[in-house]
DNA sequence: TCAATTAGTCAGAAAAAGTTGACCATGAAT
DNA sequence: ATTCATGGTCAACTTTTTCTGACTAATTGA
């Protein structure tokens, strides 16, 4: 946790960087971009990760208002992970990133 | 540490944002398109910095080819470090990530 | 000669991030 | 009643990253 008295004085840009490069962040952009996603459905569409992980990061990026977290309460009841207008925002951003 | 053997089949955006987002990496990188800088003045610009992370921040930021390390041999002999034509590519990167 | 500045390195400690395996509640199928 | 799948949580452990303090070596100034 940060300090509360001092937000970001210095550098924005390190601060939402650190927010996107967590582990398997950027998978689960790029598996977020073609559509909602289920957890164990991304825990088997990502080799090597585990639950735990998975779980924090997602809940990051709930959290920092990058994916929304809709529970569909039909009759299994299920949770879809998608993702929000700021996250298809930085979609563009990893993409020139790759290009780099 | 990585198996050697599978370089980066999934992600390539991964690996970028691990070499930009390094602590204090970011700061660098806004400071160094003022023009060149020096390790001491580095030092003092950055508050809460360490010599140790700030080293092995701008070597591995050399390493990766964003700055070029300059050795100035004139009579006090010092270094300079300042962005390669890839460090100013990212530039324009972290100034869309400012303004997410 | 003594102190200061520059540009670091090194070893070890501490903190943060990631992984593992066990466990839980719900609901559906057998 | 047992097993399977979903969607997790928790504590403990390991790995990675960052920080601290001591030290080095060259040069300059008093």
């Amino acid at each position: 946790m940060n300090s509360p008295h001092k937000a970001d004085p210095a550098c924005p840009a390190e601060a939402l960087l650190k927010q996107l490069s967590g582990k398997w962040k950027p998978q689960i952009f790029r598996l977020a971009v073609n559509g909602p996603l289920r957890f164990n459905a991304l825990l088997r569409a990502i080799e090597g990760t585990n639950k735990q992980s998975l779980a924090s990061s997602l809940n990051e990026l709930v959290e920092a208002g990058y994916l929304d977290k809709v529970v569909i309460s039909q009759k299994p009841l299920h949770i879809e992970y998608s993702l929000s207008e700021k996250g298809r925002a930085v979609v563009p951003l990893f993409m020139q990133l790759e290009l780099l």
